[in-house]
RNA sequence: GUGGCUGUAGCUCAAUGGCAGAGCACCUGACUGUGGAUCAGGAUGUUGUGGGUUCAAGUCCCAUCAGCCACCCCA
């Protein structure tokens, strides 16, 4: 009791039982959203290089965020900050092989380099769902349409979390209209990004630091406060249509002030939040019509998002929807006796075993008081007892823990007699 | 990377600069074939770490680490 514990890595997170669970149920949740679209599953490896990233994630992402290390010869090696980018590789080396439009999601750990808070941390998980080969507004509804059946098998509803659509060529052709020059787009989109986070005062500084003029400024605010902005698009209007028709039109609203941070998206951008503006965004995606190409492959048009495991984690127990879990998956104790009945107890434990059953053994001589105490304070549902008058009659005595009755069962009948119970 | 708050037993928290404590949890027993109650007893701390001030530091000062929160960025 003398040595000290080694503290975890900042911003990582120990998946204690209760934690692991919540995990996989979550991952169950996007499996099954994925797949009632037909998505299949895949995965990438965790280490990239960092040229991988260098072409489009985003200046910061890449440079101050990734975690990048020398391996043993040198070479730089970054553990992988995001996973869209090994994707379009991942399509760009086989793109003659695949079926397209492919379809593909993922689940799996990504690490970025920051300070740790609230729904956010240096070690995360990551639901990614893509479509890779076509370009119609109609696979961006479905896309959205994906992270909305997430919501209602979790059962979040649109009164809670709305997914904020926008589009980056209407916007473009906006600000072309505004006379704002391509060349300090990418500016304007962070500052149109940013507005809701600024006093107005402030974001005045910041719009007139970026270099747009009082006339551009009050052009832009009008456009941020259009709700019906969208109807100039026809690929929004198609992309709401598509919604529509798949039954997640409640969830979806045109807001002109989403944007996305990433510069790779080149069309339609969303991002989910909870309406009550309590968390940051639970998921956000969009459409990246160069992706592909920009890793070396020929152009193919992509559309997807990403949602991290802990902001959506943070939503659940804020609405209370998060599931009783049970991490126990033995809902069987078989007692030891005493000594001398402590392999006859092992016996009944493998034959349910055999039975299909999932049985856990005390594993050791014990007082049978502390036995029951362990049982219950783990979560099982039954003890069972092998004595000598249990032996003596061929029957196991099965205690109900929460009723505290208990009764024999004759050995022959025990199997069906529980499975019986368990279904 | 910037700023703020907080670090005391497994957990939640006390302790005016003056003997480090409580509740819960845990262990043992009352109870040699039975768990959630009750009672009795027991174990548990370099007060995050390292310096400094002081007769005396959990308390004040500095540094550092960690956690949380906000900014930045984003899932």
């Amino acid at each position: 009791m003398a040595a000290k514990i080694i503290a975890p890595v900042k911003g990582t997170r120990d998946f204690y039982p209760e934690k692991m669970a919540l995990r996989a149920w979550l991952y169950q949740q996007m499996r099954a959203a994925s797949e009632a679209f037909g998505y299949q599953e895949y995965d990438g490896p965790f280490l990239e290089p960092i040229a991988l990233y260098a072409a489009k994630s985003g200046e910061e992402l890449v440079k101050e965020q990734a975690f990048v290390f020398p391996d043993r010869s040198g070479d730089l090696i970054t553990l992988r900050p995001e996973l869209t980018p090994t994707l379009a590789r991942m399509v760009a080396q086989k793109q003659g092989q695949l079926v397209f439009p492919l379809r593909w999601w993922s689940f799996g750990p990504f690490w970025r380099y920051e300070r740790p808070q609230k729904g956010r941390a240096r070690e995360f998980f990551q639901w990614n769902v893509d479509m890779v080969g076509v370009s119609s507004p109609e696979a961006d509804a479905e896309l959205a349409a994906i992270g909305a059946n997430f919501f209602w098998r979790v059962g979040l509803g649109p009164d809670e979390v709305q997914i904020l659509v926008n589009n980056r060529r209407l916007m473009d052709s906006r600000l072309d209209a505004l006379g704002v020059p391509p060349e300090r787009r990418r500016a304007v989109f962070r500052l149109i990004d940013r507005r809701e986070k600024m006093s107005p005062a402030a974001w005045e500084g910041y719009a007139e630091a970026v270099g747009l003029s009082p006339a551009q400024r009050r052009g832009l605010e009008d456009l941020l406060a259009d709700e019906r902005l969208w109807e100039q698009s026809e690929e929004l209007g198609r992309f709401f249509a598509a919604a529509e028709a798949l039954g997640v039109r409640d969830y979806l609203r045109y807001s002109p002030a989403v944007i996305r941070g990433l510069d790779y998206y080149t069309g339609t951008v969303f991002e989910a939040r909870d309406r009550a503006g309590a968390f940051r965004a639970i998921f956000g995606g969009g459409r990246y019509d160069n992706l592909v190409a920009d890793v070396g492959g020929k152009p193919l048009p992509g559309v997807g998002f990403a949602m991290g495991d802990m902001v959506i984690a943070l939503v659940l127990e804020a609405y209370d929807r998060l599931p009783q879990l049970a991490p126990q998956p033995a809902s069987l104790v078989v007692t030891v006796f005493d000594e001398a009945h402590l392999l006859p107890a092992y016996r009944l434990a493998a034959e349910l075993r055999g039975e299909g059953l999932a049985v856990l053994t005390y594993p050791e001589p014990a007082k049978l008081g502390k036995q029951f105490k362990y049982a219950d304070r783990i979560g099982a549902r039954w003890a069972l007892i092998v004595g000598p008058d249990e032996l003596a009659q061929n029957v196991v005595s099965v205690k109900d823990l929460t009723t505290r009755k208990q009764h024999p069962v004759p050995r022959a009948h025990l199997a069906a007699f529980l499975h019986e119970r368990l279904s």
